[in-house]
DNA sequence: CTGTGTGCAAAGGGTTTGCAAGTAC
DNA sequence: GTACTTGCAAACCCTTTGCACACAG
């Protein structure tokens, strides 16, 4: 429902255009998966690239969406699942990346085990990054 | 000494060149430290560029040394420990990014816990990245 | 109406590629 | 001598910034 996503919009204060409307769509129909600016694009066609980065930084902040860190360099993004606010991301699940589709998958079952670190080491996040080949691919 | 950085070079099939030299003893002087090839630039002074990625990707190929992942998104590098071969690196540590002085540090005595893939996942790769304050910003 | 979002152009930073000259072995 | 390495220029890719116009609230 259009509606639903104007509400989602609204609540983490964010005005609701067109661009913002379908870059959540596209979101929302790609699941766990995590996508690079140039994957939403290719499944937007006609969006202005700047106004797309913008949107996505914007998302981030407010906690809308989570960037997914895997092996390749180029930033990857997902909805987040639980409420995030502004400075609290919580993401305590893994990224799988498939080195064969280069999708990034969100893997919210597999939780990150507690760490321990050196004295003095003040751990604010942890991300884990893990690569092979997914089920599509085996 | 010189000569055991040659025999090193040497050892995993690479030529010994002036550039090598001066890389290699900058990674060896690094330590734990993970080094962008930013950092190794301002380290070395007149290298050139170029010739610098183009060192690091053959380092990384033969071996020698490893990325590390951090969420910068800019490549680190650090030496490899133990004797990774061309396709079987072996870094199941974790790598630590200090947010204030943005140094990246191998953390080789927190060794990541076995990870539960959903099924069907062929796991090769397992990084794990750690981001706050280190001991030294503290 | 006011502040925010958009779209274009231009610039920025990191990295890769092509090619000719130089060098390790 | 041959294959590999270097150095320069140019290109590439992803991302950010500046500014004028458009639009949501």
């Amino acid at each position: 429902m259009d509606d639903t996503q104007q509400q989602l919009l609204k609540q983490y204060n964010l005005r609701v255009t067109e661009t913002r409307l379908q870059v959540l769509n596209v979101f929302q129909a790609a699941g766990q998966e995590a996508l690079s600016s140039h994957a939403i694009e290719e499944r937007l066609g006609q969006i202005d690239r700047i106004t797309l980065y913008r949107t996505l930084k914007s998302f981030v902040e407010v906690g809308l969406i989570h960037e997914a860190l895997d092996n390749t360099g180029k930033s990857k993004y997902a909805l987040c699942n639980d409420h995030c606010a502004k400075d609290n991301h919580q993401h305590e699940h893994a990224h799988f990346h498939c080195t064969k589709c280069d999708k990034t998958t969100c893997l919210d079952k597999v939780v990150i085990p507690p760490i321990t670190l050196p004295s003095n080491y003040q751990l604010e996040q942890k991300q884990l990054v893990l690569s092979g080949v997914c089920a599509a691919c085996i």
